[in-house]
DNA sequence: AAAATATAGTTTGATCTCCTACGATCCCAA
DNA sequence: TTGGGATCGTAGGAGATCAAACTATATTTT
């Protein structure tokens, strides 16, 4: 299922198999190496464009004082008001103890309350301060010019589908509990 | 096979206009939270669809024994036999410092020599052994079958373009040394 | 109602990664 | 030839992340 494309493959091959060192994957002025069959590969790909992503999202962000990780955090209390860690973390992504730190740090820099729930007393209800709400506006400013920056990278004519694909393989990839 | 589908995009735009919550991102029964904008968000999506692309390849090769960081690093050092550990460092995307640990298993292990280059004393001449030439076959199993998963995800129509996509992102997105 | 099971959040330990500093070595220029 | 600066690999520190174990609370079963 699903061929690397004829024409892409040959090139790939050719380069590997000669001496025609053009596929420069990290740039700085490096000799770029030949890398073979892993030049075509998907993941590989992915992981270094994910990589130089968030590279740039942090640079932007760090202008701010405020960590990348807190967009999506602040932007998914800020959707869901009174939601527990827990379904933080799946929503942005991230297991539960991971957030544990982060969001004893948000609290402590007042970003974010950490109520406790009237209904399950084991659970915090996370909502944002005034002060969360301005560090999420101020994020969410950066965060639409590094979207801006992408969008114009990858081309609006296949945006959509770039999109599209992206969450085709985030669902698709789940861990079967079978198998 | 595998489409893009319209009325996929059409969906996530209508919905990341207005409030509809429908974008689930992470299944596993969880109530499937209001993203807003993130929902929609390019930045977002690549990194969700990387990490889900990792632990699914993390998944394979673990069968194996083998870790995944290793495929880069031997498919690497085959292509590009009597490299230095600094330009390996370039080709897969790690820091130079990432790798010494790395490759300090990997030669305990077997899988790769550290010969001292000849003409600059300061650099090791990386070559695989056979044990590592085996490693690396096995390892190309896992990731030609995790890449054809990928493929399929992705669909055929637009592979090529969302690998060039990929690619433009890491290229454009350097940290540029001005600004 | 009591016991068994499941869940929320925390803690701890392991892994991976980067950055900075460092000694060894190389290279270029005076 | 002799500095001074760049580069190679390593060491150590910091941060992010996950998984497993734990406590407290909920829920379900008996």
């Amino acid at each position: 299922m699903a061929q690397p494309s004829r024409s892409a493959q040959n090139r790939a091959r050719r380069a590997a198999a000669e001496d025609t060192p053009r596929l420069r994957v990290l740039q700085g002025g490096a000799p770029a190496l030949r890398l073979g069959p892993l030049g075509e590969a998907l993941g590989f790909h992915l992981r270094l464009a994910q990589e130089a992503s968030f590279a740039a999202f942090a640079r932007r962000t760090g202008e701010s004082g405020l960590k990348p990780g807190f967009f999506a955090t602040l932007a998914v209390i800020h959707e869901n008001p009174g939601l527990s860690q827990t379904a933080l973390g799946n929503a942005v992504g991230r297991d539960k103890s991971t957030l544990t730190p982060r969001l004893a740090e948000m609290e402590r820099a007042g970003l974010i309350r950490r109520g406790r729930s009237a209904t399950d007393r084991r659970s915090y209800a996370l909502t944002l301060t005034p002060a969360g709400e301005e560090a999420l506006s101020i994020l969410a400013t950066h965060a639409a010019a590094h979207d801006a920056q992408l969008d114009a990278l990858v081309g609006p004519e296949i945006r959509a589908a770039f999109l599209d694909a992206l969450r085709r393989l985030n669902q698709g990839l789940e861990p079967e509990d079978d198998e």
